[in-house]
DNA sequence: TTGGGATTGCGAACGGTTTGCAGTATGATG
DNA sequence: CATCATACTGCAAACCGTTCGCAATCCCAA
């Protein structure tokens, strides 16, 4: 049964090798951000001959052809999601390690003119928001209230880890 | 002759020793943002005798008690910059490593807002653009304008490095 | 089915950073 | 100003995530 990242590789022109067949299945079924240690620990439960090396080398293969995307959370490693079509950030509950994603038109749009006002053509970004719940042991005040109506983008509800 | 961090690092108590003094002397002399081994190879300059753990160790402690800032650019290393009252962040030019800061209020707005919206209190926050002139080989047109109106910071002009 | 280039597993090496230890300096005290 | 406990230093080894060399193995086109 072809996971819908070995479709995807397949149509890169992937040489399809079994270890491959079976990380592209962890990372279509994973929904959270997981490092390379957490997608070898998840292989190694489908098929125990997986090496580390392995994973690293096919997760960088992975992000070359862009079916993941390496997220950089600020631990030490690198973590990885599957590359997708609406992009999106990362706001870190500190507390948890809880990872929300959100969007934001107005900022990517700030953003863009930002560079552009200092002559620059943006290649890339990244953008990050650590913070810990309001309703938690906030020393500042103001209740708890659910996602709200701006910009904040495909999933204001939240994944894990 | 008392360096305007070696000032900042009394206030805060530190025991102040020849190593630490020659490393806020360099730290105060830079208008950059230098990682531990561009730290040490200045401080060297000033006296040989300053191991890189010395300076490793160092940078923590300032760090810790907020004299300096980590900067994370995105290649393997820490940076630091002197711990600022003003809050900005930086643009990198691919091409020339060139970095520019900028601050946008209201940038730093929608970040606001967005956290609120999902519930959280903002406790740390990272934003890095990444872009290339646009003035030189860019694919997209656009002529080259300067800093514009727009809420780009303190220093529209840019530090290197 | 075969053959050769790509891929794998292993362990060693990497680059940035931290740490254990023994020796040295600091600055508080008398 | 001399003394001393304590904190700091240099060195080298360890660390951690990641990459790499190599020989064995696999995939897949012919
Ligand atoms: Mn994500
Ligand atoms: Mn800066
Ligand atoms: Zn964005
Ligand atoms: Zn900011």
């Amino acid at each position: 049964m072809t996971s819908r990242l070995e479709a995807l590789c397949l149509e890169k022109g992937l040489k399809m090798t079994g270890q491959r067949r079976v990380i592209a299945q962890v990372l279509s079924d994973a929904d959270d951000h997981p490092d390379v240690e957490e997608v070898h620990r998840r292989a190694a439960l489908i098929d125990t001959r997986i090496s580390i090396a392995t994973v690293y080398r096919t997760m960088r293969l992975l992000e070359d052809v862009e079916v993941i995307e390496r997220v950089d959370l600020g631990d030490g490693r690198a973590r990885y999601e599957e590359a997708s079509a609406d992009h999106h950030h990362h706001l870190i509950d500190t507390r948890s390690g809880r990872i929300i994603e959100f969007a934001s038109p107005e900022l990517e749009a700030i953003k863009e003119r930002i560079a552009h006002d200092l002559g620059y053509k943006i290649v890339g970004h990244r953008l990050e928001i650590y913070g810990v719940p309001l309703d938690d042991a906030g020393a500042d005040g103001q209740g708890a209230n659910g996602a709200g109506p701006n910009g904040a983008g495909p999933n204001s509800a939240g994944k894990e880890q």
